[in-house]
RNA sequence: GUCCCCAUCGUCCAGAGGCCCAGGACGUGGCCCUUUCAAGGCCAAAACACGGGUUCGAAUCCCGUUGGGGACGCCA
């Protein structure tokens, strides 16, 4: 039997970090054990769900690389793959379990229960529902509905306890005393989530249930309506919840908390579904930067941990750094080419004949960056005609001492370079510190100034020679007289 | 209030009775490299929540306490 997993977000938000390391788990396992990964959209709660909504949990899945086997857009053997199309089928099954008496009529009305339950609360503290309708005569209900008295559906909880092996937490024991009778068909016709997810899941042929640790005690309701189905059980995993820095569950006052946030920020999924594997699982040992092929192979349900993990942005800023010093070339070139645009530094030419040149100017700030737009931002020396220069910096080293003749004699030697490459621009700067008996590092930081405009750059040779004898002595010329200009 | 889950450095993990006076990573501090900033290398500080058991031996097993989280809707 192949292994089905699904992931089954409602649409009433985007696709949040831990909505996706749920979705990315489910992804992952199925990936590994050669299964079928299925996307459903719990659209149920018509009031919260939209189809913005919709279409940015698909943004978020397709971003981070999570590409679904079954589910919107693409369909399926088992659609549809909307909740809100599959009614007709649960109230099916609600309505089998009436007839089997596995459930029940309810016409008690929400505000008398929500008066029983204030009541109870102030007394005891707990509130279950007290099974007024369950103990209704078939006479007595009859009269009801013959009076069209507005009824949900409750499923009869028998005595006794359920159990289940959880994936990750082991044995999990829940006495039926703890749970009331709960409702499956609202008194409008519509399911409610226990009923759905587990009708769907059934129908959808779902083996494992991989979804959050909030979703525990609803384990044994579900369990429950399996059986009451006659449906085989599915296996459980149930994975611990991200948290805030404060421990409390990730939300917007934490900051980005939905993933195209990230995508936006700069970062690379690669990086993100990396950290956000490694948050709460592991594959043992100390590897931690993985490719997501290497995740994949090293994947298994049985490694997660049952703690909460706290989210670090640090440590996902750091993944992304590193991913980014991995990439392949012309796939930094792709992912860097829109903040390049925005900036106006594109040219199409930069992945036809300047390539080399344009990658080897990305490997300068490949260590240097922490975002994707870093790069457009930190090399806009390298694409743009007028300089600007920092006003501290021009003061420093550009109006330094002797600095003029220096930068006259740094121009005759670079003219008379054979070749313009690092090694041979060192040497030429570097013997021209020594004729005119200054330090090399002086002249490094005023050819920085002059060259950049700033004081912070990757390694000067590298940027002189890339940026080529040329333009190299224009702005030597040019440094020369904003150094010149309003020196007092 | 009831039920459930969890408990190793600030954070994320390793550890599945002796290999652990606990290992890696992020972050932090220092040093090295060095033309700046990064990256990189080296070093350092930093944890088995507490109390009982079980055992020759416990971070690892059991019980309790405490702490944290989650769930208790005609939301999902």
């Amino acid at each position: 039997m192949i292994p089905r997993v699904r992931f089954a977000p409602s649409p009433t938000g985007y696709l949040h970090v831990g909505g996706a390391r749920t979705a990315l788990f489910n992804w992952l396992y199925a990936r590994r054990a050669g299964g079928v990964f299925v996307l459903r959209i719990e659209d149920t709660d018509a009031e919260r769900s939209s189809d913005a909504m919709v279409e940015g949990i698909l943004d978020g899945l397709r971003w981070l690389g999570l590409a679904w086997d079954e589910g919107p857009k693409i369909g399926g053997e088992h659609g549809p793959y909307f909740q809100s199309q599959r009614f007709d089928r649960h109230r099916d099954v609600a309505a089998r379990l009436v007839a089997e008496r596995l459930a029940y009529y309810c016409y008690c009305t929400p505000e008398e229960l929500s008066a029983k339950r204030a009541a109870a609360e102030q007394t005891t503290g707990g509130w279950k529902y007290d099974r007024t309708c369950c103990a209704l005569t078939d006479r007595e209900i009859a009269s009801r509905e013959e009076a069209r008295m507005a009824r949900a559906i409750r499923f009869r909880v028998p005595e006794g306890t359920t159990r289940f092996d959880d994936l990750v937490h082991g044995p999990i024991e829940f006495d039926h005393a703890n749970i009331e009778d709960f409702v499956i068909l609202r008194s409008d016709g519509l399911p409610t989530y226990q009923l759905s997810v587990v009708s769907d899941d059934v129908d959808m042929k779902i083996t494992h249930v991989v979804r959050g640790d909030d979703h525990i005690s609803n384990t044994p309701k579900q369990i429950l309506i399996y059986r009451a189905m006659g449906a085989a059980l599915p296996q459980f995993a149930h994975v611990p919840l991200i948290l805030g820095p404060d421990k409390k569950r990730l939300s917007k006052r934490h900051g980005a908390t939905s993933v195209m946030e990230y995508a936006r920020g700069g970062y690379l999924p690669e990086a993100m579904t990396n950290f956000l594997a490694l948050l709460g699982w592991s594959p043992g040992g100390d590897r931690e930067l993985l490719t997501r092929d290497e995740l994949v192979a090293a994947f298994a349900l049985e490694g997660i941990s049952g703690g909460n993990a706290v989210f670090n942005p640090e440590k996902l800023d750091w993944f992304n750094q590193q991913h980014l010093m991995r990439l392949a070339p012309d796939e930094l070139a792709l992912r860097v080419k829109p903040s390049f645009e925005a900036a106006g530094q594109w040219r199409d030419e930069f992945l036809g004949d300047r390539r080399a040149w344009f990658f080897s100017v990305l490997d300068l700030f490949r260590p240097r960056a922490k975002r994707l737009d870093d790069f457009a931002a930190q090399s806009r020396f390298f694409f743009v005609d007028t300089l600007e220069y920092d006003a501290a910096a021009v003061e420093k080293h550009l109006r330094a001492t002797d600095m003029d003749e220096h930068l006259v004699a740094l121009d005759a030697a670079f003219a008379s370079l054979d070749t313009f490459d690092p090694v041979s621009i060192e040497a030429a700067l570097r013997s021209v510190a020594d004729a005119r008996g200054v330090k090399a590092g002086s002249l490094i930081h005023a050819m920085r100034v002059a060259v950049t405009g700033k004081t912070v750059s990757p390694g000067l040779f590298d940027v002189l020679s890339l940026l080529g004898r040329a333009r190299v002595r224009q702005r030597l010329a040019e440094a020369r007289r904003v150094g010149a200009t309003s020196a007092s």
